[in-house]
DNA sequence: CGCTGTGTTGAATGCCGTCAACGTCGGTGG
DNA sequence: CCACCGACGTTGACGGCATTCAACACAGCG
């Protein structure tokens, strides 16, 4: 494999603070690899033998019931590090990560994991930065669930899909990547049934417009509203 | 102030895998604070300026939306720390920080985290773990709350209390600290009312027993049976 | 051209939130 | 000491939101 150049991620989150020569000393470690949609990347309760970081595409993260029904604990994008179970103390998995699209991400084995971190404090304090951030919006979307009802909890959650992974296309802002109702449901707590009716219902009201594992945000401000609970009607 | 003596912390997982001189070297750094019941230790979106150890007590961690409504994240026990925004690279505490009893804690200021982190990594390592471990459970409670119904929520939340801060009694575990059905309302996202009709119920099946501020689990095995679903009736 | 995954929509059920009223405990001040 | 008052707890009745059950439509694919 030939090396990899460190323009990759230069200036990135994850690598700020960090000079050329630490950058390259740390991609000496990794190695980069590919996974076709809806590969599992890794699987919860698995050694985790490596960690990532995504250059391409974007990740769903899902945790699973003991009685088999799926949640989906957020969406990674490009420019995310994922996987790092080392920068928790943790020697397994605590979820599995699917890729939502066809996926580039950089791999490096969790032996690595001590000797980067103490060698470049800011790189392991980047990482800890991002643990604290998924742990404050994991917090938020707990506080959804335990306040808000259903109608609020899937704007919400569209909302935080396109602000995060929107596209800029001619009729508004549609998410990157295919998102079926089921998806959606399992973002939110609800069922598909629930997902599809508030769906038809804003596209007739002209807030979204919505096809097969595609919705696109018309009119984001209007959704704010009922996101935050003002129903005009 | 006299000097705080190392065998307060010696030996507890927050503090695992120091030396005699190195606890020393922190608690140099420590006051120790009392606070009474009710008091607020720190206010959610405030500066962190401090961060802290738990000697003694319960503290309730609370977030509130933003039309008031009040979330209990979680209960933190003696032997804990806790407010440690500094560990991911926050200068906000992310919630509020109530003394749910008399408590008694060593506190910090936030301005020596890089130092003491930078001088003891596993202690820093120590902080980590705590971080990631909230961050599970935090996960599992959103899985909770997307995917059970109130019952099995509340029955899940109070095997949780007392497995965590239960004290062994006569007639079976009871909570270590005053818990209004408000507060397990809080915790599980539903009402007070729903509460007392569940622990109504579960007291006459001999599940529980509950007073003014009080719940004292007498069937772990029954509630975890409720908990899990298996309802029988 | 059927099959599977996805999406839509109607109808019925039921969980649990809301509204309301009352009971009880404990602390406090007269 | 006792009366009062506020916080906490209980219980009934009602209703609505969302799940459940069911049937159908449509697209992509082998």
């Amino acid at each position: 494999m030939p090396g990899l150049d460190r323009s990759l991620i230069a200036g990135l989150d994850a690598f700020e603070g960090l000079g050329p020569r630490e950058l390259d000393h740390i991609l000496a470690g990794a190695r980069s690899a590919r996974y076709a949609r809806d590969a599992a990347i890794f699987e919860e309760g698995a050694e985790a033998t490596t960690f990532f970081f995504l250059l391409d595409g974007h990740v769903r993260v899902v945790r699973t019931t003991p009685d088999g029904q799926q949640v989906i604990a957020r969406y990674i994008d490009a420019g995310e590090l994922f996987g790092i179970a080392a920068a928790i103390g943790r020697n397994t998995y605590p979820a599995s990560a699917i890729a939502a699209v066809d996926c580039v991400a950089l791999v490096w084995p969790t032996g690595l994991w001590a000797d980067l971190s103490s060698r470049f404090p800011i790189f392991a304090g980047n990482a800890h930065k991002t643990v604290g951030k998924r742990l404050l919006e994991t917090q938020s979307r707990m506080m959804e669930l335990a306040t808000q009802q259903v109608e609020q909890r899937v704007a919400h959650a569209l909302l935080r899909l396109v602000r995060q992974s929107g596209r800029k296309v001619e009729e508004g802002i549609e998410i990157d990547f295919p998102i079926s109702r089921q998806d959606i449901a399992e973002m939110t707590g609800t069922t598909l049934h629930t997902v599809s009716r508030l769906l038809s219902g804003w596209e007739s009201e002209g807030l979204v417009r919505s096809g097969r594992q595609k919705v696109t945000v018309t009119d984001p401000h209007g959704l704010l509203l009922v996101a935050d609970g003002h129903r005009r009607k």
